[in-house]
RNA sequence: GUGGGCAUAGUUCAGUGGUAGAGCGCCAGAUUGUGGCUCUGGAUGUCGUGGGUUCGAACCCCACUGCUCACCCCA
């Protein structure tokens, strides 16, 4: 039989790894709660003019990296590509704009999809957490969201990330500085590269970022939109500067950075750390004061990010031990029956089943198989205790319950077994 | 879309024209009521698929498929 494997570019979590996962995931919610944001979860799927709307017709992602298909009514629908769009799609849809504002959201281990080669650090599925904040205008958000990121990814344990921030200004200010930089770019058509050739007319920002040596080789004297702010956008970014300041965040100024998402105004940011093969975006976000109103909404406010878990579990693998910083939850029974012989089964199930109801975790031989056999699965396993059902122990009612990193065995009354073992897990947990 | 690399046991891989292998893992025994260490034994393979060359192909040639890495872009 031909085997069925997993679809190209999406990946199992398998139980070695999941524990990380969820230490990774709670860190998140933490991090999110104790900023007032509250979680939301949008549909996988979307009406693909959702991202066209959003995105922007000229994006890559939208142009030749969106997982699109038509559903069985013949609606051509999108497995979401960011999580932006929905979020404000679902912010419109259910009203929450009429609610007190500023409403912080949260997403976290959210499924994406880009249809694309895969590759490291970049799969077709990938997970995100991500935090959006509708209605305040003010940059003090901003900060606040590149603060919890910094502080986020500290806090796995992870060094050598470079945060770098830039504003591309709004539609007041931004088509002056287009028409500006496109005639600086003019002259410039036969030495840049094929692609950037055609967003000097679709998107000129774009050649910004250009990782062609030679097209930035032209750029050296680019003008670039940070020069050209209006007062508004420029206030608005001295003022980001300064609340990172208060808040002790390392950042760099990048005027290169413009993202590949036409929604954003303002402020722009990116997290990365260098990766030996080069550049890895851990995250990356920005202000949307536009985009509400693009999809039909009231003119209210947005920022926000998102966040790549694969990534980010991507640099705790590359940490040296111990200088990872998360606990990954406990999974290992704390106690396996074993029995002597098959027909002591029931026995063991109900000291198990007695065991579980105490809170420990428990488990059994499922398999008859030898004591022996029972006692390397059990150690396999990483059971902390191991509690042994024999003929002899059964005649007394009791069970024999042995410790198994210190070998110690001893005797008890098998309806006591599971309340004497939990105290004595207490109150080793609580020694150490 | 473009270009590299790889494909052999559960897994990591060795095997460059002549009987299909090793380490790890798994199972069992040594130890008939006790794990980790040791020793002994065992199971598991359409050698990615299809074709070609050859007396003979895991090996050489061609095509295909899959995986992987890089470019572009991004989380």
């Amino acid at each position: 039989m031909q085997q069925i494997k997993v679809p190209k570019g999406m990946k199992d979590v398998l139980p070695g790894e999941s524990g990380r996962w969820r230490a990774v995931e709670s860190a998140m919610r933490r991090a999110a709660l104790l900023a007032g944001y509250r979680e939301i979860r949008t549909p996988v799927l979307e009406y693909t003019e959702l991202f066209a709307r959003s995105s922007g017709e000229t994006s890559d992602v939208v142009r030749k990296e969106m997982y699109t298909f038509l559903d069985k009514g013949g609606r051509s629908v999108t497995l979401k590509p960011e999580s932006t769009a929905g979020t404000v799609r679902a912010f419109l849809e259910s009203g929450l704009y009429a609610q007190a504002l500023p409403l912080k959201l949260y997403y976290v281990n959210a499924p994406h999809f880009r249809y694309e080669a895969p590759q490291s650090g970049r799969l077709r599925e990938h997970h995100q957490f991500g935090m959006e904040c509708f209605g305040a205008a003010q940059p003090s958000v901003d900060a606040e969201l590149i603060r919890i990121v910094m502080e986020l990814l500290a806090g796995f344990g992870l060094k050598n990330l470079q945060t770098r921030i830039n504003s591309i200004g709004c539609p007041k200010c931004r088509p002056a500085y287009q028409q500006r930089f496109r005639e600086y770019l003019a002259g410039k058509q036969d030495k840049l590269c094929k692609a950037c050739v055609e967003r000097t007319q679709t998107n000129p920002m774009r050649v910004l970022d250009c990782k062609e040596e030679g097209c930035q080789r032209e750029l050296a004297d680019a003008p670039v939109m940070l020069d050209c702010l209006c007062d508004e956008c420029r206030e608005h970014f001295d003022l980001l500067r300064q609340y990172l300041s208060i808040a002790q965040v390392p950042y760099t100024v990048d005027p290169r950075i413009v993202r590949g998402l036409d929604y954003y105004t303002k402020t722009v940011f990116e997290v990365t750390t260098q990766m030996n093969t080069g550049v890895l975006t851990v995250c990356g976000g920005g202000r949307y004061d536009g985009l509400v109103e693009e999809l039909g909404g009231p003119a209210v406010a947005g920022v926000g990010f998102g966040m790549g878990v694969e990534r980010v579990l991507m640099l705790l693998d590359q940490l040296e031990e111990g200088e990872c910083l998360l606990a990954p939850e406990e999974e290992a029974p704390e106690v396996f029956v074993a029995s002597l012989h098959k027909g002591l089964g029931p026995q063991a199930f109900s000291l198990m089943e007695a065991f579980r109801k105490a809170g420990l975790r428990a488990d059994m031989d499922h398999q008859a198989r030898s004591l022996k056999a029972q006692f390397k699965y059990a150690d396999k396993l990483n059971a902390r205790y191991i509690a042994i059902l024999g003929d002899e122990e059964a005649e007394r009612g009791a069970v024999k319950l042995r410790d198994m990193a210190t070998k110690e065995e001893w005797e008890a009354a098998l309806a006591a077994a599971p309340g004497e073992l939990k105290k004595r897990i207490r109150l080793s947990g609580k020694e150490e």
